[in-house]
DNA sequence: GATAATTAGATTGTGCACAATTTAATTGTG
DNA sequence: CACAATTAAATTGTGCACAATCTAATTATC
């Protein structure tokens, strides 16, 4: 391929991931609708029912987003009473994130959620298996020159 | 792999895919400025230069955005003098887009911008080809469910 | 122990995304 | 031809993303 295919639509990788992304934030939205959240709250509570207790500089460096996003996202979660925000003691820069009553209950409410939607996606498990391995490696390669 | 194992962050494609997009817009984003424009107007200006002249619904067909994203998007680049925005006469409700003289210009300049982005994806060239079928057959399978 | 440098969050401003609604124009049907 | 249904954009409102800047707290160095 030259530069000339290269730029067209159809050829560009990186427009397939990017569309790729939405479809899928389109296909969980009905679920999460239900739950009442959006998908990047989603995600924010996913990474604490693995660790119960994190500041907002752990949550960013897991979901790779800063405190522009965070703050404002995880007041709404607060508003919604899916997440605390506390002040640490020791270190008064710090705000620790826990999750409420609520916010643990809708691990179970949202534990069946991948399953339902992964077989939309179209994929063999061995496939599933394939891209995961394989975006996980271009995002650490990416990262490589974006940090 | 169970509910409970689908359900953690490292096992989720859709955050995999989620993230991969923001990192590679991160990483056009330097090219991009140097252009003026940001990652979305750059794949609006893909499809004008393969078509020069299209309505707002027929490039949202293309990059699968709507009218609410699209109108005040395409109204910015206008401010930027990138396209001209042309109300139709035979049926009134349509609204042409075409490229300027500077939209047409900046072909040129962001001819090589792939070539230049692609290799940091840390792909060969049969990888970035298998990934790009697969993430458009997974698109494909995702719209037949959400549309 | 004062002060420079660093760090964690918050804030501000711009630009998407997208649902829902509105407006104006066009098409279809009796 | 009237009028219901459809269609194309625009508008409104909410929620991310993220750069840039600010504030307050902590750490490092002299």
């Amino acid at each position: 391929m030259d530069s000339e295919q290269f730029l067209k639509l159809d050829n560009q990788l990186c427009f397939a991931i990017y569309a790729c992304s939405r479809e899928i934030t389109r296909l969980y939205r009905p679920f999460l609708d239900e739950l009442g959240i959006t998908y990047p709250q989603f995600l924010t509570l996913t990474v604490l029912w693995e660790h119960q207790r994190l500041t907002v500089k752990e949550i960013g460096e897991r979901l790779f987003l800063d405190s522009g996003t965070l703050t404002p996202m995880l007041k709404r979660m607060e508003a919604l009473e899916l997440v605390k925000r506390v002040r640490g003691t020791e270190d008064e820069r710090k705000v620790y994130i826990a999750l409420t009553e609520r916010g643990e209950q809708l691990r179970e409410e949202a534990l069946n959620l991948p399953e339902q939607c992964i077989p939309h996606f179209g994929l063999t498990k061995d496939e599933y298996l394939g891209l995961l391995k394989q975006m996980n490696q271009m995002i650490e390669s990416l990262q490589k020159v974006t940090r």
